[in-house]
DNA sequence: GTCTATAGGAGGATAGAC
DNA sequence: GTCTATCCTCCTATAGAC
């Protein structure tokens, strides 16, 4: 699958419409909007989407693939902190392997209204997972938010330290620093 | 001001319609579906308030007052590292007591769409602030960002022990517990 | 593959009776 | 303070020409 192409209209239409969703709320965006942008007509989208809501499936799929690869290889490893710390390391690289994961990720945690859209549900079942694996099964309940925050820490660097004049790549070894931290 | 009177109609909607912005997302939340909770037309809603958005101005102005008196004891005070444990412990206090203002808060932090909102700007102004004062003005990015997570960990603590049998108040102290933690 | 035109519906908001 | 009735706008989605 790798980086979707993004030079067809298709692609486009996802780009656009991952941008628009996100900064504007999903509600919030129609499908006119997008289409201005990509300088078509709405009836134009629907040739390559059945349904506004199709647009977001197809922006999920790529997201779980992910998510499920890393969670199956974490699975697959002894229940160790070394295990932990090289998922978390992974976790932090693919997320900021191109900001289109990051965007993505953004996206549904700022449209909570799409949980009922087909395939959101197995990527929070995925995310459950991946917080779960990141303590003992016998941990405290203190191990485990640290598990957690330990993830949350990725997520939010870019914004904790938007103020610093830090690069992309230094953001994502402070966040691992301190995610890597939390899991001892 | 205190805990606003719910047993009155401007209260009850309020109570409602936090309880549907919040679960369902304020766009997809209609004022018909609110009135009708509530057994009373869409008109009654007009004579309480102004317009929709007349509604979400209503919740925040609440949690800014508080808000603002936590972040101006904080800066009365010297900036020491008991400063900090003592304003994570009222956060945490405050965050508690009655779930009132922890709806509201989720509420905002999954409807990015009203950012523009008047009243919103100065939620999240506060929010930065007390972000800031949780780390030194020369803290390497590591300890900004710790200072950040420390009070994430409040916010999410419900969530990332769902499925542990604590009750409220043993979650919001584990929730301190790894809070305090991080800002040392 | 993209367009024009339009159906069909829902939502926010207002007027005016009671 | 709450109701009925209605206006106006915008949206998703489809039909059918090019």
């Amino acid at each position: 699958m790798g980086q979707p192409e993004r030079s067809d209209t298709r692609g486009r239409i996802q780009a656009v419409a991952l941008d628009l969703f996100t900064e504007q709320g999903y509600e919030t965006t129609s499908l006119r909007e997008i289409a201005e942008r990509l300088g078509v007509t709405k009836a134009a989208l629907y040739y390559h989407f059945r349904s506004k809501e199709e647009i977001v499936q197809s922006l999920i799929k790529e997201r779980v693939s992910v998510l499920e690869e890393l969670v199956d290889w974490a699975k697959s490893q002894p229940r160790t902190p070394e295990t932990r710390h090289e998922f978390v390391r992974r976790y932090a690289t693919e997320l900021h392997r191109g900001h289109y994961h990051m965007k993505v990720m953004r996206f549904f945690e700022r449209n909570p209204t799409l949980a009922k859209v087909e395939g959101v549900d197995k990527m929070r079942a995925r995310t459950t997972e991946m917080m779960d694996l990141l303590s003992d099964p016998d941990a405290t309940p203190q191990q485990r938010l640290r598990g957690s925050l330990s993830l949350i820490a990725i997520h939010v660097a870019t914004f904790a330290l938007r103020d610093t004049d830090l690069t992309d790549e230094e953001r994502r070894d402070v966040a691992l620093d301190v995610a890597l931290g939390l899991l001892d």
